[in-house]
DNA sequence: CGCCCTTTTGAAGAAAATCAAGGGCAGTGG
DNA sequence: CCACTGCCCTTGATTTTCTTCAAAAGGGCG
């Protein structure tokens, strides 16, 4: 396992020179595992590391002051987190692993020299967190429709797995509904009904942890999804 | 006018070295006019300047398929947007003047140039731009309860603006409850009824479009409010 | 003064939360 | 092999929150 993966993701946003995509892979890292369910960096901590996802799901949440959480987005293989190392900042909320998972810890030091060095990758990782705060403002912005709002997001996650898994209209989805709930903001009883609903109007099955996509075209009518915000290629 | 109220704002975040700080204020710029209500830039575009803001109050919103709004930002004089341009991206929101107000533009090959060359400017634009991010994240979190949330966000703008303003405990609030309504997600009639819950526990007042915080220590204890996430000096 | 924009209030209805209970399934241990 | 347990899903009934629709009441400005 290396950072390839991240350099392709990274990749997704720049033409990389050969020599960019070298200093990537060759930086230096460590592996850390982290449990399902267990917390990866704590909200408060000021990380010292860039966290890559090299397997796994992995997710950023806060607590709200009556113990109750919200999702605020899920980081898939390639993406990272943890930019705040570099700012020296303390990070504002929490990152859970929702699948035992695999990350990869580098030291900020290497990352900005990387960024001193690599003008591509700061432009590219300056991209990726565009496409990470557009993902957050579409989840503020369908914030007012349960059904809309979890078309959406099952739309989004089957896009972003699109080039990983390469066109399957289905993917493994190992979070619980409570999990959806708290990532659209609305409870896990009312996820339950409202994926209900999409499995009746014939759009989605899920299954044994896997969601199954049947009707794409019409889910995204449904979630209003444009899938341009997400810059990924075609 | 100039843009050292944008040095000022890069500075908050960085010890801003003289040279530095001179390169900013020395950024070439065009100044441009943009009246309440009309929009600054537009969603799908890709911007070819980065905008800062000199003095009103600017807002990102998007549309939902319904024709509604949600504002997912506010932006004050000092804040910046269109880093979009840097990554040669199209806009996923539009970002409209709330009042009559003054935008500095600055072609993207001096904001490159100035990334390129001053390292702590590069630092202080993630930083900035990671507290931007905490403040959408604050606004996900928040959208459950709409009398926390309106606390949250009349705590939010105090705060923000007791720089310049400098520890008044009031603030010109130039947004109408419609406006104020989109931002939370909730209707203006239902922003209305929970300004006035918050107006009768006797923590603000609204008058003449000024926003008086009556009992800051309660409104925030309300809201829930903690200041660090915005990583401003004390 | 009269007009337009905004605020305010009421009443009815819809969406989602809450509370509660039952059911399936997988793992564990007797 | 079966009972037990824990976790998750499902459904029903009730309550709360917010929306929608409608109308009236400021308030500033030509």
């Amino acid at each position: 396992m290396s950072l390839n993966l991240f350099a392709n993701s990274i990749a997704r946003f720049v033409d990389l020179p050969e020599n960019e995509r070298r200093a990537i892979e060759s930086l230096p890292y460590t592996t850390r595992k982290v449990k399902r369910r267990r917390e990866a960096i704590r909200c408060g901590d000021t990380p010292s590391y860039l966290y890559v996802v090299l397997d796994g799901w992995v997710g950023r949440y806060g607590l709200r002051s009556d113990g109750s959480r919200r999702i605020t987005g899920l980081l898939l293989p390639g993406d990272f987190c943890g930019i705040h190392a570099v700012c020296h900042v303390p990070m504002d909320q929490s990152i859970v692993a929702f699948t035992d998972c695999r990350l990869a810890l580098i030291e900020v030091e290497h990352i900005e020299a990387l960024l001193a060095g690599s003008p591509a990758v700061a432009k590219a990782l300056w991209h990726a967190k565009l496409v990470d705060e557009a993902i957050s403002r579409k989840w503020l912005l369908n914030s007012q429709n349960s059904l809309q709002s979890l078309a959406h997001l099952l739309c989004e996650l089957h896009e972003r797995q699109r080039l990983s898994i390469d066109g399957a209209s289905s993917f493994a989805l190992p979070l619980i509904q409570e999990d959806v709930g708290d990532a659209l903001g609305i409870t896990a009883v009312h996820t339950n009904r409202t994926l209900r609903q999409l499995r009746e109007m014939g759009l989605v099955r899920h299954e044994h942890g896997f969601m199954h996509i049947i009707d794409i075209a019409e889910l995204r009518q449904v979630a209003n999804f444009e899938p341009e915000y997400l810059s990924l290629p075609r």
